[in-house]
DNA sequence: GATGAATGAGCGTTCATTCAT
DNA sequence: CATGAATGAACGCTCATTCAT
């Protein structure tokens, strides 16, 4: 009950201040003082700064994938589950918008491109879920035959985007327009 | 004549090195080398690095609006001018891989983020040929009713990452598949 | 039983680590682990790490007496006396390197200089069996009158010379070999 | 007469600092400051602390060897020659402390071992003087048929240990002592 | 104007030592 | 007694910026 404690102040720490500052906006020294701890003590639980950046996303995305999949229906229409998964993967990046803005900065940096190539040429994706959707809606003729790679980009581009606009308080979306923007991704990628 | 020579050499040799390897992974005294000029001229141009560094991206974006609108046609049909200006701006980027890292480095980065705020809050938006087109396809009911911010979201978000995985070599962007895709983001906005 | 346990493990990681990786290659906690011991125990049986290093240097030395001085026979010649002593003492550090390496580690830092001006300014010197046997040498007009730091220089310089070309490898050290060298030595203090 | 006026400065405060306090009793801030330097200035001059440290043991290598050739007669008797080196040699450690503590610092120290090693390796000694003395007298059966190895430590040994037992204070060296000290080396290798 | 040597605050990281358990 | 998590001062090094030439 009180192990996790200093490690999860850290990851907390360290997940508040790279959000808001990038990476380089918060120094070790930084993370340790908001997490109340010692310069040092973030060595105990992380090898270096490194991989404590590494660490916290894998973490991010432990955390995303349960939610999404929550009360997912794979033997439901093609549309109807592209929509439950569009609609709650917004949802939760407007709820945490410190994990969303985590998660663009890792992928903007060098850390992320390679974490990407890597799951790509490992065919071990996380995104399984939407690669096999995007699959079947292929083989079903109802999604465009286009390589997968041109689906995520139609799918999660403007996903991202409207996200990020909301988080930094460019538009204020509701419950109708998110399903809207998903609605509209759905029909920029089937036949 | 010999003015711009130096300022343009330390543009050029920012806009690569940032493009390449990060703004931390260009500092000043590299720029001023691969500028050949000395590290203190930068500062004759420039106030500072935050300074070059918006500088750089102003530069970037007056540059890319000529080229999107050549033969750009206001009066032809909405779907076309959409057709025109996303397959231009793509061709852009891929052929320009250079502006399209820097540009990215630009926007996610504490400097993107307020350059926006200021831009949104300004009104004047750089986009207005983009704005034009969706306001007229609002009024004339071809173009989804939903905010402006949503509409750029859907049509940019997917273009960019397009861009990006062709520059990182996750997909090898012909013609056919350039305009595969503009034409799939337009499926997303219409009505 | 188990009290001289733990101190046995801490001086014997010590030793080994200091040995081969010098005093900043041999930091606490590593010496702890290597000890299978808790890093506080240490300071329950050694102040700090100067100390430890200290009574490191006085524990290998009060082994090293016993070694040299086994057959030894004070009423022996001179010559015999001195080549028994010096043989017996190249031999030790031959077949225990590491006790070597600490000892130079210690004679080549703060802690060797001022632990041997305090023992030549307390007279009581661990080297007395030397220092017996120079003076008497001196008396009885065999060794040369010098002062006897010049004849512990001519007699332990090539000797810890020669040791420590051997455990680095720079030379292949045999019994005659080692006979050969103290000779020498002799030759270079007699008459 | 201004341009090496900074790195002399350096120099001459890690020569100091290192040969009174050992490598890591001279941290780059204080050599720095002792230097009345700025802290980055230092690595203007040399890449890291290694390379400081290695480009001082050269030069005082370079500076060592002229000193101790001067008036050097190769075709004097071997003696006479073995003498001349090794007074000399012995004169410039006692009127340079500093140079002797920090030649004596680098060998006790994995690059000095390294170093070493090299050169025994390369046939490119810098001390081919010695060599070639030592190979002359061997040759004609003045000096004893022992390994080069075995005959440096002879000579090197003594003349070290009573150079480091001169600066510490623990004996006060003469010409004679000095003399009678290098004649006691030369009983010791001569046949 | 142009230069580049000089600066020093700030970074990521280590490790001797302490102390609550 | 023994532990090992926690500490923070200190380290080597970088780099945006300045200023004498």
């Amino acid at each position: 009950m009180s192990k996790p404690d200093k490690r999860d102040e850290i990851v907390r720490a360290a997940l508040e201040l790279i959000a808001e500052n990038g990476f380089h906006g918060a120094p070790m020294a930084m993370i340790a003082e908001h997490a109340n701890v010692g310069a040092g003590t973030i060595y105990r639980y992380f090898e270096n700064k490194d991989v404590l950046i590494a660490e916290l996303y894998q973490g991010l995305e432990a955390r995303l994938y349960p939610v999404i999949l929550e009360k997912y229906a794979p033997d439901k229409p093609l549309r109807e589950r592209f929509l439950h998964l569009g609609t709650a993967l917004l949802r939760y990046f407007i709820e945490n918008p410190l994990d969303f803005r985590y998660l663009e900065q890792f992928h903007n940096s060098p850390y992320g491109v390679e974490y990407r190539r890597d799951k790509m040429l490992g065919e071990k994706e996380g995104c399984d879920i939407f690669r096999d959707l995007f699959e079947d809606g292929i083989s079903q003729q109802v999604i465009k035959d286009f390589p997968l790679v041109i689906l995520f980009a139609l799918s999660f581009g403007p996903l991202l985007a409207v996200a990020r606009d909301h988080i930094l308080g460019f538009v204020e979306l509701d419950e109708a327009l998110i399903t809207w923007t998903i609605e509209a991704c759905w029909d920029g990628i089937r036949r």
